[in-house]
DNA sequence: TCTATAATTCCATAATATTAAAAATATGGA
DNA sequence: TCCATATTTTTAATATTATGGAATTATAGA
């Protein structure tokens, strides 16, 4: 993950119907929702919600495959991890001690590579 | 956190000055940075830096402390960390066994209430 | 091929966010 | 009090993003 990489997926879960829609995709899981559906669940008209979609796809949040005629969304979770951890990285110099209640010490969210001096 | 204040987190961080910053800020740690040292850092004129960091501010990931005329930035790590907790909330609708890649098992990254059926 | 369904792209309009110069505010020291 | 430093607020121009109707593309079945 790197910073363009970064402001994209924030950027795009940054707006509230697709924070819903993004949301609504992590609770179905891997086997994921077809557009329609989450047109019906959040009550967008179709033309919003495919230009939504195109975003979260864009940011690399979501993927889909078709089937029949419908198009199936679903998260990408390896993303969204991605992004938690360029969040947290070098939190703190590396150096847990030194953190704030305990909230960079390697047990709350993924950290890419520790960097702790020799 | 609501998804209103989700909303405001993730579009303070989806922007470079303030990715920039932010991420500044977490690797500096509690004791934090003054204003002045994150625009030379940066290369922000400071209203620029000014109007970014009132929209970290207002977003409640950065607080600040004046000490004497300079005004030291710190990231809030308990907002940062109930973020993440909101992004995976309910993530495969609980069941980790479900989850693509293992990426939503409680081992990554905080999760809220586990709502595990019963 | 014709029709229905599922979803996307195009486009114009409306709404929101970013930038940085200039002016204002707060602090500390002579 | 006066001046320098540190930072914020105001403001206006500029740029970016969101919305949804209408037209378009893709698939499946009769």
């Amino acid at each position: 993950m790197d910073k363009q990489n970064a402001i994209a997926a924030l950027s795009a879960l940054a707006q509230e119907a697709r924070l819903d829609i993004f949301r609504l995709l992590v609770r179905a899981g891997p086997d994921g929702l077809a557009a329609g559906q989450l047109a019906e669940c959040l009550g967008l008209p179709p033309a919003t919600l495919s230009f939504h979609l195109k975003e979260l796809r864009h940011a690399g949040l979501v993927s889909f495959q078709r089937e029949s005629r419908s198009l199936i969304y679903s998260a990408e979770f390896t993303s969204m991890n991605a992004l938690l951890a360029y969040l947290t990285e070098n939190c703190c110099q590396g150096d847990a001690t030194t953190c704030a209640a305990g909230l960079c010490d390697g047990t709350n969210f993924v950290k890419p590579k520790s960097q702790k001096p020799a």
